[in-house]
DNA sequence: GGTCGCCTGGTA
DNA sequence: TACCAGGCGACC
């Protein structure tokens, strides 16, 4: 994300729109070409990243909302160009520079915001931010009565983590997807929080090609040996979704283990 | 909370 | 051919 933000800054910043044209029906049916041919004309004032949404600020301050979901990224090339095979939109600016939305299964969505109204996201912290803490997430959790995986996915936890990252992050910190959220101590949810930071920034340096060392984890490494235990991962799904995890240094916490066993005085 | 549908492409 | 996919909103 902050690779495909710093790619539409470099290319988009100072200019003027020339024309917006969308090339797949399922964008046709969000953004009317109506619509997006009142962009023509607007100059880019700045671009900004929150989570996964980027906004596009226009100088008559409307915003040009995109969020790529699962596949999307910008090409930039130039508007006489032959258009990329998974073209779904392209940005043509009035000095030649086309910026090209490639999105082989077309789920990004673009959004034209009113002026003055900055667009409300529902997002919570940046994981780099400093309210992003232990106490944060124990406010958040403590009213969550699901697993932690699909908690940490939810953006109003934490801004900008997905699947992938959830998993590792998971597994840094030691922690079961499967725990409830609200079982997790202190001391693991400031792990947690370690855990997010250094995962995410392992993603942004992995972009760049900087490390050499294996990208995942767990993340796509069902059967294969932990890294950490040499136990192989396992995979479960979790509200739809795949969750990597090594089930011998991934343990439930002991607390709630506790909660879960039936007090000696109960009745059987 | 969980599941489905959106879309298309890659892989077993 | 079937299943899988890094997101998310609509729906139960």
């Amino acid at each position: 994300m902050e690779h495909a933000v710093g790619v539409l800054r470099d290319a988009a910043v100072g200019r003027t729109i020339g024309r917006v044209r969308l090339l797949h029906p399922a964008l046709r049916r969000r953004l009317s070409p109506a619509r997006a041919r009142t962009l023509r004309g607007a100059r880019i004032e700045s671009v900004q990243r929150r989570g996964k949404h980027q906004l596009i600020w226009l100088d008559d301050h409307r915003v040009l909302h995109v969020h790529f979901r699962m596949t999307g990224d910008w090409l930039v090339d130039r508007t006489s160009d032959p258009l990329p095979a998974h073209a779904r939109a392209a940005i043509e600016l009035t000095d030649g520079t086309r910026i090209v939305l490639d999105d082989p299964r077309a789920l990004a969505t673009l959004d034209i915001h009113p002026a003055l109204a900055s667009p409300d996201l529902g997002l919570g912290p940046e994981p780099s931010d400093s309210s992003f803490t232990a106490d944060w997430l124990r406010t958040r959790f403590a009213r969550v009565r699901g697993a932690v995986k699909p908690a940490l996915l939810d953006q109003r936890t934490v801004a900008g983590l997905g699947n992938i990252y959830a998993a590792e992050a998971l597994w840094r910190a030691r922690i079961d997807p499967r725990a409830p959220a609200a079982s997790l101590r202190p001391a693991e949810l400031r792990r947690l929080v370690l855990a997010v930071r250094a995962a995410l920034e392992r993603a942004a340096s992995t972009r760049y090609g900087v490390s050499k060392s294996p990208r995942f984890h767990v993340y796509d490494r069902e059967g294969k040996l932990c890294r950490r235990c040499r136990t192989p991962i396992v995979r479960i799904r979790q509200s739809g979704r795949s969750s990597y995890f090594c089930p011998r240094c991934q343990r439930a916490p002991a607390r709630s283990r506790r909660f879960n066993r039936v007090p000696r005085s109960a009745p059987l």
